[in-house]
Parts: structure tokens; sequence; C-alpha cells
DNA sequence: ACCTGAACACCGTTCAAGT
DNA sequence: ACCTGAACACCGTTCAAGT
């Protein structure tokens, strides 16, 4: 028997599926519902709008993004509590290297465009980003100096890498290497 | 009597305008072939898809970009051919706090909104971006050393901030005197 | 070469109606 | 509270036909 809470997260799920196999392009209300074994009009019950079921994507989005750096650091701490410049190097490659999987690479551009055209979802999303810098920075302020200047730069670098990453001339990789060297003021020797 | 060239000055004018005024979710084709008092068939005449166009006014949108920053370091170099330093300055407070107006600020949102939905656009995005960087490379290295690091560095930095710089904690006129820093290895003393 | 209107398949949204 | 089908206005694309 299909609750409520059943409901909405198998229509999520339909959701997240759709765009994973036929990008931002493909994801149609209708194909939603008839994934769902739906008529379209409940669909519209459960999310009255196309932004709406969007909206709910977006927060899950956040959650996912604050989860997997959390993890990153968890990990790293638990398997050496001093060594700062591996976490800083995973921190890096992660931000910069692997974003996030297509999934979420889609769904983030996909937010920015809602967010151009919908005001709470851009105030929702600032939100956001405003919770990341202090959490960043708290987490760089313990190891480096300068911590607000460091977030304040590599936050939106990760951003516009996310877009722009892969027309520049030095691989983003490479790149990781000169972030740690801009923030250790040392050369990068890590090995991860 | 309009000719070819003046039909599709005329089309792209009208799909900034509507862009402007109505977003990415706005630009129909049906819409820019009546402001223009054409057919939607005569349209896809001259461009021959929803694509097409868009592309078209992709290309308007970085030839705009260039331009200002031509202007930019023309107007500068003129006053001092040696003042490597205003013209740093000049180009980082450009990029970072200035950008470029709200409309070509809107435009560039709803660029990556449509970037997003449309694969063809995506990778003119990316051949567009591609010879910026080899462009703004170019500039950079008759002034200062490891251009390419520094245009792989600030093109990023920069269209993320038009995102996300405003839930920063660094200001970015901050963030302008910062990167001065960065790329002479001296402290920011200029004033424009 | 330039331009038109009609038709097509699809979309998000709305709504009166059922259980 | 949950769900449906039909209808609406709109979209991008195609195409035979005009000048």
């Amino acid at each position: 028997m299909a609750n409520r809470v059943d409901r909405t997260k198998e229509i999520m799920e339909a959701t997240a599926k759709l765009l994973m196999e036929e990008g931002s392009e493909g994801l149609t209300l209708r194909k939603v519902a008839s994934r769902c074994g739906i008529s379209l009009s409940n669909l519209q019950y459960y999310y009255p709008g196309k932004t709406a079921l969007l909206q709910a994507m977006a927060a899950h989005f956040f959650r996912v993004c604050e989860e997997r750096v959390l993890a990153e650091r968890d990990k790293v701490l638990h398997d050496d509590p001093a060594s700062a410049q591996v976490f800083l190097k995973r921190l890096l490659t992660l931000m910069i290297v692997c974003e996030l999987d297509d999934f979420y690479h889609v769904l983030f551009r996909e937010l920015w465009a809602l967010a151009a055209r919908d005001a709470t979802l851009a105030e929702g999303m600032r939100t956001y980003y405003c919770r990341y810098a202090a959490w960043l920075t708290s987490q760089i302020n313990e190891l480096f100096p300068r911590a607000e200047t460091i977030t304040s730069l590599l936050i939106p670098y990760s951003e516009g890498v996310a877009l722009v990453g892969d027309a520049m001339p030095v691989s983003n990789e490479a790149m990781v290497s000169v972030w740690y060297q801009l923030i250790t003021g040392q050369p990068d020797t890590v090995k991860i």
C-alpha cells in the first residue's frame, strides 16, 4: 500500500533515474508519471508543478553534497588525525577534479537554470552556499591561516571549474597541485 | 529593404531582448519571429533550429566579452604603455567585481541554463571558452609569468563568482586585491 | 533565395469528476 | 486524501507551396 511518503520517494527516484538516462531535456512530467504508474494529474497532486518537483530534487542535491565532503573529512582524519596535508589534497581533488558524478553535475546546472527565474530557489541556493562557506572556513581554519580568503577563492573556483574547467589550458588534475602550493606555500608532494 | 545581414542582425537583437525580458524559459521561436515581423518558418530558414539560434547568441555574447576586455587594455596602455599593474588591476576588477553589466550577466546565466538542455550549445560554449582562455593567456603572457596557470585559475573563478560570489565571506572587491597579490607577488597599491 | 500557412507530435497546466 | 481523463494553450519541427 502506497502512502504519501512512499509515493513521493517513488517519484523522486523516478525523476532521478530519468535525469540520468535521458538528461535534463528528457525529463517530462508525463514520463515521470508513467514510470510511477500513475496519471499525469496525480503527479501534479504531489508536486503541483515541474518547479516544485525540481525544488525537491535541489534539497536532495544539497544534502548529498554536504554528506560527500563530510565523509571525506571523516575518512582522512580517521586514518591520521594529524595529516592536514592529506586532507587538503583530498579536499582539493574532491572539489576540483572529482566534483560529483554526472547525475549531480546535470542537476547542478539545472538548479542554476531554475534559480535564474525562481527567486525562492535562488535564495535557498545562497543560503546553502553561505552554510557551505562557513563550514569550509572552519575546517580550513584549524589547519591553515587566512581561511576565509581561501574559502572565498576555492568555492567560486570549484563551481566555475564545473562549468568551464574542461576548456582551460591547464588540466584540473594539475590545478590541484597549484592550489595546494597556493594554500600551503609549499610544493605538492602528497600522493593519494 | 532587408538583406540577409540585416535580417540576421534583427533576429539576434530580438533574441537578446527576449532573453533579457523573459528569461530562458520565455524564449520561443514564435516570439522571436513575431518581434521581427516574420513567420515562424521564415525564422527557421535563417536559423534551421532553436539550437542554431542559441549558438549565434552565444557567439555574440563572447564577442562582446572579448571586446570589453580589449577596450580596457587599449585604454590603459594608451595612458601609460608601461603600466602593466594598472591593466591587471582593471582586468581583475572587470572580471570579478563588474563582470559585465546586468544584461550580459543575465545572458550568461541563461546561456548556461540553455546549455544544460542543449548538448550542441554546450559544445559551442566549450569552444568559445577555449578561445577565450587562449586569448587571455596571450594577453597575460606579455606581462606576467605563468600565464596559463593564471588563466586556468582566473576564468573558472570569475565564472564561479558570478554564481556564488555574494555568498562568500570575503567581498568581491577585497578579492581583487587578493588576486593582484597572487599574480604579482606584491601587495595591491594600485588606485583606479 | 526568401517567405508563408497548415499540420504534427509533444509539452506543462487546469479542472470537473470520481473514490 | 488520493486519483483520473479530457481539454487547453503552447512548443519546436516539418513540409508542400508561393514569390
